[in-house]
DNA sequence: GAAATTATTTAGTTTTGTCTAAAAATATTT
DNA sequence: AAATATTTTTAGACAAAACTAAATAATTTC
């Protein structure tokens, strides 16, 4: 597999993230989740397209080939590895991983990344409870669903955090909600979005509209 | 501390690297072990003159000021725990963990740095038996002796290895001689600067002079 | 459906890091 | 001390990745 550079891998983890929303993504959009200039976008999906990395017509938005997919789950694999590494055995914590992990991925060493992958224990998720694509670029696809559209009174385990602040950590912490925490919701509240919930045998407590709206689930307990 | 980009730090690094042995460096010299013109390096010697990391005039030669000698050691501190690492951790050899450092040396975020060196356990000399700079830039500088030079009947410790290849690896591994290995000198031949070494309740075996330039000791046992 | 607005592309620059070819400085021979 | 050879620098070019400003296409509004 070729080498790209670490701004045609910016751009092509980019475009894989927007495109699982959009579908097709537009230059502005690019634009603005890369903080560069739409006439930026433009020269790059240019050279995407001759490498044969993205599907692009003039005016016409843009997405990934399959080659192109190919490579942002390599970007993503070491991203996500890497993140899991600084969390687990450097002891950072949730919120500083990423930024971090910005840079490694972009040292895109077969067996370095292989080997850690080894060295780590295969791990299945990310800190934030994101999967991991294995080497083959296989990743698990399990929809994740939003807490503020899980039913009330359905057992359900949280299974990643949208937000990775270090704000919604400190908060997270405080009402002791993590990844694998299992949790139902006793009540919605319509005005504000707000809720209660419950977590094993603990006492139910309310959390924000806002806060809930980051935190996703999967069915089961 | 300001960042530099890569460019900038393999120049830094190999100015470093260069003037150990010449005190002051040569555009040849530069160009030669950077697989570079000398035009490209005289450019990129106004750049790191105008930062203050180097002092060149033209047609001088050039050498690290003390700010470039603390962007040299900080380099190679992130060059070397990532070798350790990678031979420790991930189980990588001898002769494979120098050309994936390249690439990891240069993802400079001192906490990042900091807490791999303390998961590491603060390692002082690298796979090769280079010593590690710690987190102020202080680096243990023993003098090392080169085999060739160590007298006969003298007790010595191998300290550190030249060449890093993989042949090189593959013979010293077959003589059971590493880094830590005691040894002593029985004799010297003029001829072709073969040697023959003792290592401990074994008995003497021949090496030769080529592998002998190679391997370097402290007095002791 | 024409006008106004918004999105996208084109054209032309800039910076970084490299190169080649030619000029100039320095070092080595005779 | 010339002549020759080597080293280094300068001048000019190029590719990558960004930018601004202007032109053009697409969309929305009236
Ligand atoms: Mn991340
Ligand atoms: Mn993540
Ligand atoms: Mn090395
Ligand atoms: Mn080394």
């Amino acid at each position: 597999m070729l080498n790209y550079s670490t701004s045609e891998e910016n751009h092509i983890k980019a475009i894989f993230h927007l495109q699982k929303q959009d579908g097709t993504v537009t230059t502005n959009e690019l634009a603005n989740e890369l903080n560069t200039k739409p006439a930026s976008i433009t020269d790059m999906m240019k050279k995407l397209k001759a490498k044969k990395l993205v599907n692009y017509q003039p005016y016409q938005g843009f997405r990934l080939t399959n080659d192109g997919n190919k490579v942002a789950l390599g970007i993503i694999r070491r991203h996500r590895l890497w993140e899991y590494f600084l969390a687990e055995k450097l002891k950072f914590s949730w919120d500083e991983v990423h930024e971090v992990a910005e840079d490694l991925e972009h040292v895109s060493n077969k067996k370095l990344v292989d080997k850690l992958d080894e060295y780590l224990g295969f791990p299945r998720v990310d800190p934030h409870g994101d999967p991991i694509p294995d080497a083959n670029g296989k990743i698990e696809t399990t929809k994740k669903i939003c807490l503020t559209d899980l039913p009330v009174n359905t057992p359900a385990t949280v299974s990643s955090v949208s937000d990775q602040s270090s704000e919604i950590l400190e908060l997270l912490e405080h009402k002791k909600i993590s990844i694998g925490t299992k949790l139902e919701i006793r009540k919605k509240f319509e005005f504000d979005h707000s809720m209660e919930i419950k977590i094993r045998q603990q006492a139910a407590f309310n959390i924000s509209g806002q806060l809930a709206k980051n935190i996703f689930v999967k069915y089961g307990s």
